[in-house]
DNA sequence: GATATAATTGCATAATTGTGCAAATATGCA
DNA sequence: TGCATATTTGCACAATTATGCAATTATATC
């Protein structure tokens, strides 16, 4: 496992990890729509500019994607691309190099 | 979505998502029997108390489990449970209740 | 242009987290 | 008992991160 790539999957694993910016996935999740940043301060208790950085830490790791509307900023949630990514890693975690050849199991 | 809830799989995605901790993981997943923690010490350059703290947090999560042999603790991956976890929140992203419903795709 | 709203940024700060070293604990073995 | 090895814990410290507030930027509307 390169150590560049296993830092870019924790990368991706800690932008996800946090209260808040799961709460962020987790309300994009249940909308079809995409939703301005706004909108979304609605579901944490904290600071627009708190939701602002989060956000911006989400679209980094290409969990969520925006359209700039005008002043605003509609995010959707890269559904696809997420839950591939969460379940290569559940693959290769079931499924590890090693397993896959003959060892006393 | 249920906060305590939210926030079990945000320390779960946490636990997984910092780097010497990842690099754990993956080296236990290449092995098929467990692994003492010194031997892990190897694969992260850091003091064996900080592997030893990594393994208490991934231990707390569920994400290994250990078993104490003598002096020595061995440990392994819970390989089905994190694979299952990953899996299921995979599935959450993808087909969320509000898209299954007939909204405007 | 003036004003209002959306979003970002700078700054300070609190809280959390990762780390190493030394000491302590636990266990095995001579 | 004495010594060696495996692991944990206490402590201090550095680094990162989350946060709020105020100021700024960008854009829409009057």
């Amino acid at each position: 496992m390169d150590a560049a790539e296993t830092q870019k999957t924790a990368d991706f694993l800690k932008a996800l990890g946090e209260f808040n910016r799961l709460s962020l996935v987790y309300n994009l999740c249940r909308c079809e729509s995409s939703q301005n940043a706004m909108c979304l301060c609605d579901c944490c208790s904290v600071d627009a500019s708190v939701v602002s950085r989060h956000l911006k830490v989400l679209a980094e790791r290409d969990i969520v994607t925006f359209d700039k509307v005008g002043r605003e900023k509609t995010y959707r949630l890269n559904r696809n691309e997420v839950a591939t990514q969460l379940r290569e890693l559940a693959d290769l975690i079931e499924n590890s190099d090693c397993k896959r050849g003959n060892h006393d199991v």
